[in-house]
DNA sequence: TTAAGTGCAAATTATTTGCAGTAAG
DNA sequence: CTTACTGCAAATAATTTGCACTTAA
């Protein structure tokens, strides 16, 4: 965990009001401190901090995704009925899921055009378009 | 449950060549008996299956529709991290999720046109394109 | 000092499974 | 008859919560 990170993850929190505790700091690190976007699952980044001998409870793990995807930092994806993953890229943008290792990676957003929406009745609006490849080892 | 729905279920169940137990049919009337498509959750079948006076069990509704899904009546759709959706059209189509009511339904096919798709390395294929349009009711 | 954050363990929710019975082919 | 299906109750998996303690502001 370079100083580096640290100060990234530290400004990230920062900039959404949200206190830089010990942990937040180590699991914000761990997500943007080399400025790339990062997919990861509650487990995932626990056992990534475990590996950064980080003291970090699951819980809070939990807890922290929560609130980095309420404060905005982070996007949550769904793609199979049981995993949550969460992004740091918060654009709305289609990802890739590798169905035989259970990974999400972001598609290219430009490379990805929906030519049309669907009309929507007029009392309602698009709030986000979720949209999943799912991709499959040729055998 | 017209003579008319268990038929139409009876025939559903035959095509993929399920056997049609009491409890399945009542289902399959259920899901297909009108004709029309469907989007229901485990919980919600399990729920109309009761007002219809049908006696099957909530593990019994869970497997069966996992049957369905797995004989390829039926695709699951995952929609929010906690509840799975299946729908009676298995052609691969986008979907509406109204966030509010939790409801989910079909989103016309011809209205949603995807112009590109990234390239996908050579060693993989597209198992499926996942659209889900999420509406907010208007404030 | 004080409200926000943390760590457990226990609770919850959706779903699956083991196994003894029941029924379809 | 024999193999698939069903119904419970118990098991599981991911996630959330209650609550006493800690810490940043």
């Amino acid at each position: 965990m370079t100083s580096e990170a640290v100060q990234r993850g530290t400004d990230w929190l920062g900039r959404a009001g949200l206190r830089p505790t010990r942990q937040r700091v180590a699991l914000a690190a761990l997500l943007v401190g080399d400025g790339k976007n990062r997919h990861v699952t509650a487990e995932s980044l626990f056992a990534a901090a475990k590996k950064h001998g980080e003291s970090v409870s699951l819980a809070t793990v939990y807890n922290t995704l929560r609130a980095f995807r309420d404060a905005g930092l982070m996007q949550e994806v769904i793609v199979d009925g049981n995993r949550s993953y969460f992004d740091t890229n918060t654009y709305d943008h289609p990802h890739f899921y590798w169905e035989d290792e259970g990974r999400l990676t972001d598609a290219p957003a430009d490379q990805v055009v929906i030519a049309r929406l669907p009309d929507v009745p007029e009392d309602a609006e698009i709030a986000a378009v979720d949209v999943v490849i799912r991709l499959r080892k040729r055998r």
